[in-house]
RNA sequence: GGCUCUGUAGCUCAACUGGAUAGAGCACCUCACUACGGAUGAGGAGGUUUGGGGUUCGAAUCCCUACAGGGUCACCA
C-alpha cells in the first residue's frame, strides 16, 4: 500500500530537459539573441548562451528585463557598469523592441517598446489554448497516483496524492507530453484477508445496500474489528504467560487469516468469490470518492495480476546471479555497493512481497505502451528507500528501462494537533473533509446573497466548484517535497491566497467581458500609447505562462503555476481597482485593457484547470 | 547509530535554480468608502534566512561543521 503521507528526496537540479532556450518567452528568446550579436560587434567575441541571464526588473528600479552583465564583463574586458552602458546603447540603437535602458552597477534594466507588447499579447489573443505546447510535441510518460490500500477509505493524505499526481499529469499534457495516468491497486495479502475474515465471523452478511454503508467504508469498519479482536486475543494469551511475539503470531484469528490467504493462493472458489466481491465494495466507494475529487486514471493495475510476473523477474535474476537465496530458499539482492543493505526479493515460502509485485508492474506497463519515455511514482517520501531499492533491482535485471523511472515524493500532511493516526482516531476522512468544504462554501455564499437567483443545483454547484477548488489549492500551492501544516481553519479561509480570491476575480473579469462582447481575436490598439507598471505587469503575467508551465513540468511541481495565478490575479485586483475599461474613452487603451483582462481571465483558468480547479461564470 | 530530507516574519508559505534593499497571505495597527461585482482598496509594523566557518564581484541558495526536527533502515504494504 502506498496511501502514507511523506515528504521530499532528490527532485531539485537534476532536470533531464535543460534546454534553457526552449523554455524562454519569445520576448527573452529575442533579446538573447539581440544581446550576444551586439555583444559581438562591441567586443568582437561570442559570448555563450548560459552566460546570458535575463530576469524581470525588480519592481524599485525603471525597466521591464533586465541582463545581469557581470557574468559578461570579463569577457568584454570592462568593468560590469561601463560594459552594461555600452550594451544598452546598442541595444536601443539595434533593437526595436528596446525603448530605453538603465544602469544600475552591473545590471542593465531594458524597458520593452509598445510594439513588443502588442506583438507578444496578441500572439497569445489568438492562442486558444494559450500555455499549452503542441500536443504529443514530447515524449510519452505515465504518472501513477493515489494507489490505496483496499482496507482503508481514502483520508488526507490520499487528497494530497491524488491532487498532486492528477495535476502534474495534466501540466504534463500541457507541456506537450502524451500522459496514462495509472494506479496501482495492493489487492492481495494478508492485509485483505484480515478484513474477510473479520466480515465472516462478525458481519452477518452485511452489504453496503443493507447497510447503507459506503462499500469502502464498510470494509474498513471489519478492518478495524479484525484489529480489535486479534488484540483482545493477543492480551490473553499474554496473560497466559505467552510473550508478546508468540501471542501475536499464534492469535486464533490471525491464523485464520493465515489459513484464507493459503487458500486464496491456491484459487479456493469460495474464498476468492469473497474477495471478488467485498473488492467491489471498495472500489464503488472509491469510485464515489474518486468522482467527487475530479480524479480519473486511463488504466488500473492491480497487484493480483503482477505479483507473479515479479516472481517470474525474481526467479529470472536468480538465474543470472545477480540475486542469490539463502538456505531458507528465501531471495535476496545484494546493493552494500550501492551503499545499500540486503533487500529480500522473495518469501522462503516462494511468496512474493511488496517488492517483487512493483519489479513485475514496472517491466509490464513498459510491455503495455510501446515508447514510453519514463514513469512517475507518486508515492509519499516514506518510501524513498523502496524506490530507490526498486529502480536499483530494475537496473541490476539489465531492465533497458531502469533509469527510466522516478519518484516523485511529497512530504507528510500534518494537522495542528500533530500527525494523523488511524490509531488515535486523528485522520481526516476525504469525503467527510469534501463534504465540509461545500458546505462551508454553500453557507459563506448564501450569507452574501449573491447567488439569491441561482437554482437549488447550480447553488450545489457552485459550493462545490468553490469549496473543492478551496481545498485543492491549498493542497498544492506548497512546494510537493515539504512536509506541510494543513490547518482545517485557514483551509476554509477564503481570502488571502486561495483559490476563491482567484475564482472572484477570474468571475469579475468575466462580468466585464460579458458586458462588452468584442470579438477579441481582432483587437488592436495603437504603438503610441503608453502601458503603466501594473499594466505591465499584468502583461508579463500572461506572457510567461507557458513559460511557467514548462518549468512546472520540469520540476513536477504544479505549485508554480498556483502561485503564478495567484501572482497575476493579484496584479488584476490592484490594476481593475483604478483602470477603467468599458467607461475609458480613449478606443486605443481600451482595447489594450480589455485584453488584458481576457488574457487574464483565459491563462489563469488554464491554469487552474492544471490543479483540477474549476472556475464558475458568476459567484 | 547509518543513510536521507528539512530549518526563511508570531503562524502558513514564496524567492525566476548563484543576482540588486529576502517577498506574499493570515493575524495585528492606521486610514479610505454609493462600488465597470465590497468576497474591497491604500498604508504601517514585523528578518543577523537555526549558530559558526568557507568558496566569489555577489550566498537563503553551493561546500564544511555544530544544533534542532521529519523520514527510513521488516520474510509490512
Amino acid at each position: 500500500m502506498r496511501w502514507r503521507l511523506c515528504a521530499l528526496h532528490d527532485g531539485r537540479g537534476s532536470s533531464p530537459f535543460a534546454n534553457r532556450h526552449s523554455s524562454m518567452t519569445t520576448i527573452d528568446q529575442r533579446l538573447t539573441d539581440a544581446v550576444l550579436d551586439t555583444f559581438e560587434s562591441l567586443f568582437d567575441k561570442r559570448p555563450a548562451l548560459a552566460q546570458i541571464q535575463i530576469q524581470t526588473t525588480r519592481q524599485e528600479f525603471e525597466g521591464d528585463r533586465t541582463l545581469v552583465v557581470f557574468p559578461l564583463a570579463g569577457l568584454a574586458g570592462k568593468p560590469p557598469h561601463v560594459a552594461a552602458q555600452m550594451l544598452g546603447e546598442a541595444l536601443v540603437e539595434s533593437c526595436d523592441w528596446v525603448d530605453s535602458f538603465d544602469v544600475v552597477k552591473g545590471f542593465l534594466n531594458l524597458t520593452l517598446s509598445t510594439a513588443c507588447w502588442k506583438e507578444s499579447l496578441t500572439q497569445a489573443l489568438a492562442s486558444p489554448s494559450w500555455g499549452h505546447a503542441q500536443p504529443g510535441s514530447r515524449s510519452k510518460v505515465m504518472v501513477e497516483y493515489s494507489s490505496p490500500n483496499t482496507n482503508k477509505p481514502l483520508h488526507l493524505g490520499h487528497l494530497r496524492n491524488n491532487f498532486l499526481g492528477f495535476s502534474v499529469a495534466n501540466i504534463l499534457e500541457a507541456a506537450g507530453h502524451e500522459v496514462v495516468k495509472v494506479q496501482i491497486i495492493n489487492d492481495r495479502g494478508i492485509h485483505i484477508c484480515k478484513s474477510m475474515v473479520a466480515w465472516l465471523k462478525m458481519g452477518n452478511g452485511e452489504t453496503p445496500e443493507s447497510s447503507g454503508l459506503k462499500g469502502d467504508k464498510l470494509v474498513g469498519k471489519y478492518y478495524v474489528a479484525f484489529d480489535k479482536q486479534h488484540k483482545h486475543e493477543v492480551l490473553e494469551l499474554t496473560s497466559q504467560g505467552l510473550s508478546t511475539q508468540d501471542a501475536e503470531a499464534q492469535s486464533p484469528i490471525l491464523r485464520e487469516a493465515r489459513a484464507m490467504l493459503q487458500r486464496w493462493e491456491e484459487g479456493d472458489s469460495e474464498v476468492v468469490d469473497l474477495w471478488r466481491t467485498m473488492n467491489g465494495w471498495v472500489y464503488d466507494g472509491f469510485e464515489e470518492t474518486y468522482r467527487a475529487m475530479g480524479v480519473t486514471f486511463d488504466k488500473l493495475y492491480y497487484e493480483s495480476d503482477t505479483y507473479l510476473l515479479g516472481k517470474k523477474y525474481v526467479e529470472e535474476g536468480l538465474a543470472k546471479g545477480v540475486f542469490h537465496s539463502k538456505e531458507d530458499g528465501s531471495v535476496w539482492v545484494d546493493l552494500t555497493e550501492d551503499g545499500l543493505d540486503q533487500k529480500l526479493l522473495l518469501r522462503g515460502d516462494g511468496t512474493a512481497v511488496y517488492m517483487t509485485q512493483d519489479i513485475g508492474t514496472a517491466i509490464l506497463r513498459f510491455e503495455d505502451y510501446p515508447g514510453l519515455d519514463r514513469q512517475i511514482y507518486t508515492v509519499g517520501n516514506e518510501q524513498e528507500y523502496h524506490f530507490k531499492v526498486l529502480f536499483l533491482v530494475l537496473a541490476k535485471l539489465g531492465f533497458a528501462q531502469a533509469d527510466r523511472n522516478h519518484h516523485l515524493s511529497y512530504g507528510m500532511v500534518e494537522l495542528p494537533e500533530g500527525k494523523m493516526k488511524s490509531r488515535e482516531g486523528t485522520v481526516v476522512d476525504a469525503d467527510d473533509l469534501l463534504l465540509e468544504m461545500r458546505s462551508t462554501a454553500r453557507d459563506i455564499s448564501d450569507e452574501l446573497g449573491k447567488t439569491a437567483d441561482f437554482s437549488e443545483q447550480e447553488k450545489e454547484e457552485l459550493a462545490r466548484q468553490v469549496g473543492h477548488g478551496a481545498l485543492k489549492y491549498f493542497l498544492l500551492k506548497v512546494s510537493p517535497g515539504k512536509s506541510m501544516m494543513f490547518d482545517p481553519k485557514s483551509s476554509i479561509d477564503f481570502f488571502g491566497n486561495t483559490a476563491p480570491f482567484i475564482q472572484f476575480n477570474v468571475v469579475r473579469c468575466k462580468s466585464i467581458l460579458r458586458s462588452l462582447e468584442v470579438d477579441l481575436s481582432s483587437l488592436t490598439w495603437s504603438d503610441t500609447i503608453h502601458m503603466d507598471s501594473l499594466e505591465r505587469q499584468l502583461a508579463w503575467g500572461v506572457i510567461s505562462f507557458p513559460d511557467i508551465v514548462l518549468e512546472a513540468a520540469e520540476a513536477y511541481d504544479p505549485s508554480h503555476i498556483a502561485n503564478h495565478c495567484y501572482d497575476l490575479i493579484k496584479v488584476f485586483s490592484s490594476f481593475y481597482q483604478d483602470h477603467p475599461i468599458s467607461k475609458e474613452e480613449n478606443p486605443d487603451i481600451r482595447s489594450m485593457r480589455l485584453a488584458l483582462c481576457a488574457l487574464t481571465a483565459s491563462t489563469v483558468t488554464h491554469g487552474m484547470h492544471m490543479l483540477g480547479i474549476e472556475l464558475p461564470d458568476r459567484m
